[in-house]
DNA sequence: TTGTAGGCGTTATCAA
DNA sequence: TTGATAACGCCTACAA
């Protein structure tokens, strides 16, 4: 078998014993200058790498950081190709690849079957922190606290003072999102979300929407608020009850880039032109947005910097140690000016 | 600190050994049905969890399968952001994680700064297995193949014998798009593409395309080859030289997806309707495609199989031991019919 | 069928 | 400033 150049060949071309490599390596100010460049150009000379696995053993700390993935066995039953399929992923990944490789991480990508899996591979594979990707049932919490290690969460209003928590500030982007709309003269102003009754990102982005409205004298109505999953099916499939209880609306924010794409597929098949007929303003600033048609207005949340921002904030109680009052991380949104909302300003 | 839960712990509440305890957990057949249950009783009590750092030290086996995004220091300077940028990777991911959990084994995702990097990573975490994603220069391949362990690359022509590869017949890809273009009436039919001369996947697509046209009789036109970057950018921007070069160009083939999006908005800019006035195909069936004005039709390639395919044959050969005689793996495609091209067969 | 003991590569404690 | 040596948790001859 291939045999492993390990501390102990080193220590031999060396002429020193282990504890010194050992102590080179890890930069504990130990050795004199003479030993130490001995001990480097051995290390240099042999090609020389640890064992993660054999540190990871006696330090109980593994170097990788976790990122889970949704996939619960129902979800997955259904689709297990969508663990990833939304865009969002991509970009957030990067950002996190990104932060902790610039660290010296790893990352280690999982989908978690269940809720005890995430745990189990904690244990298993001695991960220094973790990173949940995507939404989970209550229960899941009770979980994450067992994990003696740091936990980020993204956008969530749950617990928040258990956990890392990067997210974003969703009222106000539902505020910034409608009050856009109404600064180019819109008034009849409808929302197109999912979930959006239930506490959480969507809920909040809704309330943003509604104090627009109220600061603007327009009231709120029932009727224009259109409820779909966040996918491009549920954008899609929402045309038919938009256009029934369309009336006299000229704008509509959807809750999410993605329906939004969906919804406007939709719209030009009934031949209604955005913005002419009806203004739309999206929310995330997914890629797609620059090359659909008409290019879509967006409030603009950074996802590359997200998910740099949560392994960041891991790494840090890594090395500081057990954080025991952990504050949200807002991060910035702003709003992209594209072409899908007319300026009606004017013709009123 | 916590004490963990360890396979003494798990022996001394069963009364046995942890030779015991450890033939059970490996499912080493040995123990009597007795002691067997009673070891697994003692796990389930204690809810013990193997240390994968330890067994992987003894082992020298991570059950980990590194997935290698290429991100040089050059390229990651101008842009980390783009890292995963690719809507590609995404899917990728997605089916290359599915079948690494489902064959128990996790995903170690890393960027590599250098050629050098990746068989650091490899040495010091133990890999068992390497995907690597994306296209290398030459030199790497050396690298590679001082790894001991299963590699498996992803649309190459290169070196193709020592490694696993996973491909489409890219060939055939862009014959039969053409192919496609010449049943709607086309024969006059240029080609978008990027790196169409170098040897490689896009090579390809560009030698099917021009054996669908000798095929038809039509003659190749040097001045109906666009070369550019495949990118978005690069598709919009071709706009301007595709249409001074136009003339009576019907079609165009356009080697990606993300390039004919580009143009699509380009020509949109120019007033040029697609397929009324040009009529464009593409390759791959991103997502996309199906919420773009007009809905693409493309050569179609599963990217999701592709990435459960790679993680199979890598953890085939893990199972089996080093095979000598690696054959490509090469997916099926099938052209994704939407609006993107016209018929003109009567027209003529 | 079960148990004992040595070793995987590293770190860390203590002496020298 | 350096060096022996005992862990870390697991696997695997080899012995019983």
């Amino acid at each position: 078998m291939k045999n492993r150049i390990t501390i102990k060949d080193v220590a031999k071309e060396a002429g020193v014993s282990t504890a010194t490599v050992s102590n080179v390596i890890n930069n504990i100010e130990k050795a004199s200058n003479r030993t130490r460049q001995r001990v480097l150009d051995a290390i240099e000379a042999l090609n020389y790498q640890p064992d993660l696995s054999a540190r990871s053993l006696v330090k109980r700390k593994s170097s990788l950081i976790g990122i889970m993935l949704p996939s619960f066995e129902t979800q997955e039953q259904v689709a297990p190709t969508r663990l990833l399929a939304n865009p969002f992923y991509n970009m957030f990944l990067t950002g996190a690849e990104y932060e902790a490789r610039r660290q010296g991480y790893e990352i280690l990508l999982t989908g978690c079957r269940d809720e005890k899996a995430v745990v189990d591979i904690t244990h298993q594979r001695n991960l220094d922190g973790i990173v949940y990707l995507g939404m989970y049932p209550k229960k899941v919490y009770a979980y994450m606290k067992q994990l003696k290690i740091p936990v980020a969460l993204i956008d969530t209003y749950d617990e928040v003072e258990f956990f890392h928590n990067i997210c974003i500030d969703d009222e106000e982007g539902g505020y910034l999102a409608t009050k856009y709309l109404v600064e180019h003269g819109h008034e009849k102003i409808g929302i197109l979300g999912g979930d959006i009754r239930v506490l959480g990102v969507m809920q909040r982005r809704f309330e943003g929407y509604k104090r627009a409205l109220k600061e603007a004298g327009v009231p709120y109505r029932e009727e224009w608020t259109f409820e779909v999953d966040i996918t491009c099916e549920g954008g899609y499939g929402s045309v038919r009850d938009v256009l029934s209880a369309r009336r006299d609306m000229t704008a509509i924010f959807a809750v999410a880039d993605i329906i939004a794409i969906g919804l406007l597929k939709g719209l030009r098949e009934h031949r209604i032109s955005v913005p002419k007929d009806l203004s739309i303003i999206g929310f995330d600033d997914l890629e797609a947005c620059e090359h659909i048609y008409p290019p879509l207005t967006t409030v603009k949340q950074d996802i590359f910097k997200k998910g740099k921002k949560a392994v960041e904030k891991v790494i840090e109680e890594i090395n500081q140690g057990y954080m025991n009052h952990k504050v949200k991380t807002i991060l910035p949104i702003e709003i992209i000016e594209r072409e899908s909302v007319q300026n009606i300003k004017n013709k009123k």
